[in-house]
DNA sequence: CGAGAACTTGATATATGTCAAGAGGCGTGG
DNA sequence: CCACGCCTCTTGACATATATCAAGTTCTCG
């Protein structure tokens, strides 16, 4: 699947008012959207937990009535960096990733995203970024245009999107300061520990959890090579902290040890 | 100077409409404000360049009516991460950092930011990162709650908050491919390029820049220590791309080259 | 069951960090 | 105005974390 459309970025994170003092925030905040809040989206069939949230059904009604439901295939892309941002999607189903490229083709995850994060938001005329699917899964997609609309018809909207903006943002630097700050394993114990946290906020009650991610996809959102990323989850293996179950299950046996690690709080700069 | 309030962040980066494929952008987001727009804050007696912008001269009154004028000396903490976030600042002279803290005492330099731009806005009640003057300046500062009064009064306000997070999230993206992805040189060639870029939006002309960040700031900023920062400058200085004219001046002689370097454009990774 | 993809692990290379000494600029005070 | 002292920067030698290269293994899916 590809669409010539699509464009920049808008996500939510850290509950508001939390000091952002733990690095786990970061990818927390890389991984997590708004997965807690009710009300369901009439067209798109999912609930309307990112944008959709502050607004009441007949509201709800009115903005699905332009939005398109898509299913999409494990690796294909949602949009690409560079196409017009035509289209605002709700990622419904699934995990996707966001990456960003060079030049020169050096590529860098920027995030990941779950089922009830908005994708593709900007006041710009392309996307920044493009966003794949890490799994098979589900969009909705709706009309830049028609989301403008609905900012004036519902101003609430347009003040949802600011607080998500900002909180995206808070993520932001907490994902800097990881990669300018945090040794190998201290990337990979935060990474660990946020998806843990994304997917039980989604309901998802653990011990196992997915990990869709490939090790070559973690390292380009740490900043790290594949290997790296395999020796540091080797090494937690070892010391029992998790136990890996096939490809793509993970077992956090040792959270406290691994959110030690992934919070800066000392073992390796003072 | 010390003040136990302020918060959150938000700021201006890119011209809307372009897209980011090069990393300058990141930089060059993390120290650009919204320097080109016109109209006087009647209080603060400065340009009302970030936040102002959309006013006319009425709400301009109205807003700067509880503003207050504040003067900080280099070095000094405009607020404190973990501050209770009770005023939003404007940048109105010189040029400060951000930086946020690790429980361990790691630290990192988030932004700079310049004369003109934005700081401490967040929907949080306390600042997630501290804020201190890298030269003598003056902010301004405006209550929080005020704030949100003069966003119900004109919306127009609040969809320019919007706006500036958009851009500022597209600038850390830039920032966190930089980290992620490029190399010593390429950091301090991408940082250079963007201070020069933001003193000339600022109306600076050069070809002789300010550069009050010393080699740890930047460091800190870049996620490399201040030897390699000097070691790149130094390598610079010796194929003739700058000239450093004292402790604080810094004239690019050769900017192509760094913008080649700085852009993610080869020589490293392929 | 087979083949490809993803992962693991080892050996080695290298970019950057660390430690240390010295030089240069800038401000202060005599 | 000069001189001293501090702070920042520079440069070198060395250490090390991570990248790179290369097999081999395990899982997954057809």
């Amino acid at each position: 699947m590809k669409w010539p459309e699509g464009h920049g970025e808008l996500r939510a994170t850290r509950p508001p008012g939390q000091v952002i003092m733990n690095p786990l925030d970061a990818t927390r905040g890389m991984m997590d959207g708004l997965g807690t809040e009710a009300n369901v989206c009439v067209k798109c069939g999912s609930r309307s937990i990112g944008l959709c949230a502050p607004l009441d059904v007949a509201a709800l009604d009115d903005m699905s009535g332009e939005s398109e439901r898509l299913t999409v295939e494990p690796r294909d892309a949602i949009f690409h960096q560079g196409d017009p941002a035509r289209y605002v999607y709700t990622l419904t189903e699934g995990m996707a990733r966001l990456t960003r490229v060079l030049p020169d083709g050096r590529q860098s995850v920027i995030g990941f995203r779950f089922a009830g994060d908005l994708l593709g938001f900007t006041p710009g005329s392309e996307h920044a970024f493009g966003a794949e699917m890490l799994t098979r899964g589900t969009v909705c997609r709706l009309d830049r245009r028609r989301l403008e609309q609905l900012f004036r018809r519902y101003p609430v909207l347009e003040r949802r999107f600011l607080d998500l903006c900002v909180k995206e943002l808070a993520a932001s630097q907490d994902h800097i300061l990881a990669l300018g700050r945090f040794n190998a394993e201290e990337r990979v114990a935060a990474f660990l520990v946020s998806l843990a946290e994304a997917q039980e906020r989604r309901g998802r009650p653990g011990p196992v959890f997915d990990l869709p991610a490939t090790r070559a996809d973690i390292g380009e959102f740490l900043g790290l090579t594949l290997e790296t990323v395999s020796r540091a989850i080797s090494a937690f293996r070892k010391r029992g902290w998790i136990r890996l179950h096939g490809h793509s299950g993970i077992e956090l046996v040792d959270r406290e040890s691994l959110i030690g690690l992934g919070s800066g709080e000392g073992s390796c700069a003072a």
